[in-house]
RNA sequence: GUCCCAGUAGCUCAGCUGGAUAGAGCAAUGCCCUUCUAAGGCAUCGGUCGGGGGUUCGAAUCUCUCCUGGGACACCA
């Protein structure tokens, strides 16, 4: 259990002593750093319950507080509140504790598992600027998750089934009709080498949704084709194995490039599988409707505030809407991973269609009662003029052009005696930091502006700021340990500024455990960003390795050694790499 | 028409389970380099928290209402 955790219990069992009942203590951080490092409101609220002065519970609360050892400078301000501060023996006994292990410093979760919905690539489309939020967040959801001990699963729901692989087929024959994918009556071996490659794709997505968009022939022709691979006609399926495996590992590649990873490459088509039988299971349970030629399913409740419009299931044509495969979709995760919960990570656009399809997960029972779906939306990018982000043409940015356009901006600031292959690679790893730290600092469901120039610089809370601070930690011990100096334990809190370091540090937990919460990483960023900068001072007032006496120079750099290490430990989790120099 | 989200410093954003004097970065101004990566650090300047009412000892935070902007409302995903 982390150190504030641990006070707040002991704290608590000490209030219950003095005949107060409370369920919970909060040791803040104080928002009057000159008062205390923590502040408890705690008296207040007990005031309203039990009739009484605030200060003069918090008189009596202080009194048992002064009795402990770990505590300093306790005393009560304003209408009643309690600030303190943590003492020099304690706080360098909790850093030797961190040394010793991290996890002496962090909550973990109740032992759960979690399927994680952030991908949503759409095969035969170039993955977009739309698509870095879900692959950030969701990845760095997940590693905190795994911090925490929770055990997850992250699926990347390829869009693989939908009318643009329809798009694209149609016209991919418009373009080259005597392939022997359209011929029905085609009974050779199709051909092992790819119609297509991914440029190829690149190219017939965009110029399709163009036709289609003015043209409503072409739109039904495509409408046609869609559903006839849907019903698995064999040549279609051949040619879809194709253009499945062409644009996945180009998917794949981008994918990496952001440290974005996915224990299951599930796509829409594994969902589709189970739709035959989701089907009959709802018509089985009599929640199936028709209505214009479709089947519904009816979702309004009596209590209802709001107006919640039917899910569509069938289509009139006979094909399954989204709807109906994000439905089929549950019904295979409960089956294959039976998780405890299943988080979305889209954009907030999707809100009714999530709620749509959690109520009827939930009315169908597909969806048990134990299992908790939750829809966890993002903002949305947009560009310097505030509206959604385009390249200078006004087209679509594709996720790899921002990718290249942060590298190139980065590698500009690089030391200039960093060459060849290594400039190269560490040019990437600062572009991919300034891009994930700039679109996770933001709280998650707010619009963000990408300004790549503000992103790469080397000043202010940016990703190559931080970069630059814990690779300037790595040097120092390097060349401590060049220099054999040996360092293992915090002996002493010297000054404010090593002090500073400590309380942030002390602050790990609370950070995590609120940012797991609020299921938004923005916790976590500014809190790397807060530790960080206590460094950058203490490193700008303080000269560690010409320091003369010994044991305050090791202990320093054991503080150094723990601060990089909770660092690295967090840019881990924001999905960032640190290089050894830039 | 119904519903959802946002409006905080010149700009970009935190803070929102009510708590003290509303924070950070950038920009602006002024300091600190024979220096462990100065690609750094320090200081100053800067705010009717969109407007108005309500609840409360206490409201940026809860509530009502209005204004402004964005978005979602079955056969695209």
């Amino acid at each position: 259990m982390s150190f504030i955790k641990t006070l707040e219990k002991d704290l608590k069992e000490s209030i219950n002593e003095l005949g107060y009942d409370l369920d919970k203590v909060t040791i803040s951080i104080s928002n009057r750093p000159d008062l205390g490092n923590y502040q408890i409101n705690d008296a207040m609220r007990l005031a309203k319950v039990y009739k009484k002065n605030p200060n003069e519970i918090a008189n009596n609360i202080v009194d048992k507080l002064n009795s402990d050892k770990r505590f300093v400078n306790v005393n009560v301000a304003g209408a009643g509140f309690i600030n303190l501060s943590l003492s020099d023996e304690y706080l360098v006994q909790c850093m030797n504790k961190m040394i010793e292990d991290v996890y002496n410093n962090i909550d973990c979760q109740r032992e759960k598992t979690i399927i994680l919905d952030y991908g949503g690539a759409n095969v035969a489309k170039a993955l977009h600027v739309g698509h870095l939020r879900s692959a950030n967040i969701g990845e760095a959801l997940k590693r905190l998750a795994n911090t925490l001990g929770v055990k997850t699963y992250a699926d990347a729901h390829l869009g693989d089934w939908g009318r643009p692989i329809g798009l694209v087929m149609l016209e991919l024959k418009k373009r080259k009709p005597n392939l022997p994918y359209f011929d029905s009556n085609f009974n050779g071996e199709y051909p092992k080498e790819s119609p297509v490659t991914n440029e190829l794709l690149m190219d017939l997505y965009p110029c399709a949704s163009a036709k289609a968009n003015i043209d409503e022939d072409y739109m039904e022709e495509a409408r046609e084709m869609t559903a006839k691979f849907q019903n698995h006609d064999k040549g279609l399926m051949a040619l879809w194995n194709h253009i499945m495996d062409v644009s996945k590992s180009d998917i794949k590649r981008i994918y990496d490039r952001l440290n974005t990873t996915f224990e299951i490459w599930n796509g829409e088509s594994d969902a589709a599988t189970y739709v035959p039988e989701l089907v009959s299971y709802l018509e089985s349970q009599n929640l199936v409707k028709f209505s214009e030629g479709a089947k519904i399913i009816e979702l309004k409740e009596e209590d209802d505030d709001h107006e919640i419009p039917p899910l569509l299931l069938v289509k009139s044509n006979g094909t399954a809407s989204y709807q109906t495969t994000d439905l089929a979709c549950i019904f295979e995760r409960v089956k294959n991973y039976n998780p405890d919960e299943i988080w979305y990570l889209t954009d907030a656009r999707q809100a009714l269609h999530f709620e749509q399809v959690f109520r009827a997960a939930k009315k169908s029972k597909i969806a048990s009662d134990n299992l908790k779906l939750e829809f966890i939306p993002f903002g949305t990018i947009n560009g310097l003029d505030g509206k959604p982000f385009k390249t200078r043409d006004g087209g679509v940015m594709t996720l790899e052009s921002l990718l290249d356009l942060a590298k190139e901006e980065c590698e500009k600031k690089i030391l200039p005696n960093i060459v060849g292959e290594e400039r190269d690679k560490i040019a990437e790893m600062v572009g991919v930091a300034a891009v994930k730290y700039a679109d996770l600092i933001p709280y998650r469901t707010t619009d963000y502006i990408f300004d790549i120039n503000k992103f790469s610089d080397l000043e202010g809370k940016t990703g190559p700021y931080l970069l630059y601070s814990t690779i300037r930690m790595k040097s120092l011990l390097n060349k401590a340990k060049d220099a054999q100096i040996d360092y293992q334990l915090v002996k002493t809190v010297k000054n404010e500024y090593d002090r500073d370091i400590m309380i942030n540090l002390i602050n790990l937990a609370t950070s995590l455990t609120k940012s797991y919460e609020s299921r938004s990483v923005n916790e976590v960023a500014d809190y790397i960003y807060k530790l960080t900068s206590s460094y950058n001072k203490f490193y700008s007032e303080n000269r560690v390795l010409d320091e003369k006496d010994s044991d305050l120079r090791s202990s320093w750099l054991a503080l150094t050694n723990l601060v990089l290490n909770t660092n690295l430990m967090l840019l881990n989790i924001l999905g960032i790499n640190c290089p050894n120099k830039m």
